[in-house]
DNA sequence: GCTGAAATATTATAAGG
DNA sequence: CCTTATAATATTTCAGC
């Protein structure tokens, strides 16, 4: 992982799909060592892969909310439980375990306020093992995909 | 946007770096149509771009953090100079307004504890208009990066 | 809107310093 | 670790249905 490496990843998290011929002109290099780097990277498992990056609203996905989520208890059969119960949902596009309190924090995103509802009362209040759900929605992105500091 | 642009849509996500070639093969269709098709989801904005998706703790970057943001006024001036001095710290990866409290929600890497509790002292406490604020850290990601339902 | 095909460009590998 | 060379693939465009 030297300088050049840190370009090859920058460039690629601007843009993930330039051919190699153009990433070798980025980074000041001829093809076949920016190839061989790219296969390194990624078999290193410092590439976990490469994603289209869509727009939820062109989608029609326009609610986007966030949840804080507080567990009964936090023994590790109820952790995994209200886990695979939160990965099941599809407009659950992250959830993570924080330390303190709330335990949980989730992001969801729907078509529009009454999708949004249903969502809710439906699935996100029954999750299992959830003693508080508190819940905000998502005015604004201001920051948004910021590539990770080299 | 019809059901083959949506496949298109899902491959992508999860491998934006497929060749049309094969993206063509697992869309069942041949390569100029979906050749098409992709050029016409990317010039329409509803592929905002590709990324590679990188592993932050391969890069050394083990500490995240969300920081709950509570403003002391909520006038124009004082949240747009908020925000783009948020905007300004590279390890800031994004910032979100709310509704309600806390007014903003901001994600940030850093390599150790050290290096965070400099990036709290020096700069996260110190953005301009903040009232409070309340950090917490993350402690494992439970659902990452999931495709947008289509 | 799709198919098939032709010209151009890119990828992937190997030989050699 | 790079450069150059080469065969195999892929991209892009277009004529025709």
């Amino acid at each position: 992982m030297d300088a050049v490496d840190r370009n090859i990843l920058a460039e690629l998290q601007m843009n993930g799909r330039i051919s190699i011929t153009e990433l070798a002109s980025r980074v000041r290099l001829t093809v076949s060592p920016t190839h061989r780097r790219l296969r390194e990277l990624e078999e290193s498992g410092v590439i976990r892969g490469y994603r289209a990056a869509l727009d939820p609203e062109a989608l029609g996905l326009k609610f986007e909310a966030l949840l804080f989520i507080t567990m009964r208890e936090a023994n590790h059969e109820t952790l995994v439980r209200f886990e695979e119960a939160a990965a099941a949902i599809p407009n659950v596009l992250e959830a993570q375990r924080l330390f303190g309190e709330p335990d949980y924090l989730v992001r969801v995103v729907s078509e529009d306020l009454a999708a949004y509802q249903r969502l809710y009362d439906e699935q996100l209040t029954r999750l299992p093992g959830v003693q508080r759900v508190a819940s905000t929605l998502v005015m604004k992105h201001v920051v948004r995909e910021r590539p990770l500091p080299l």
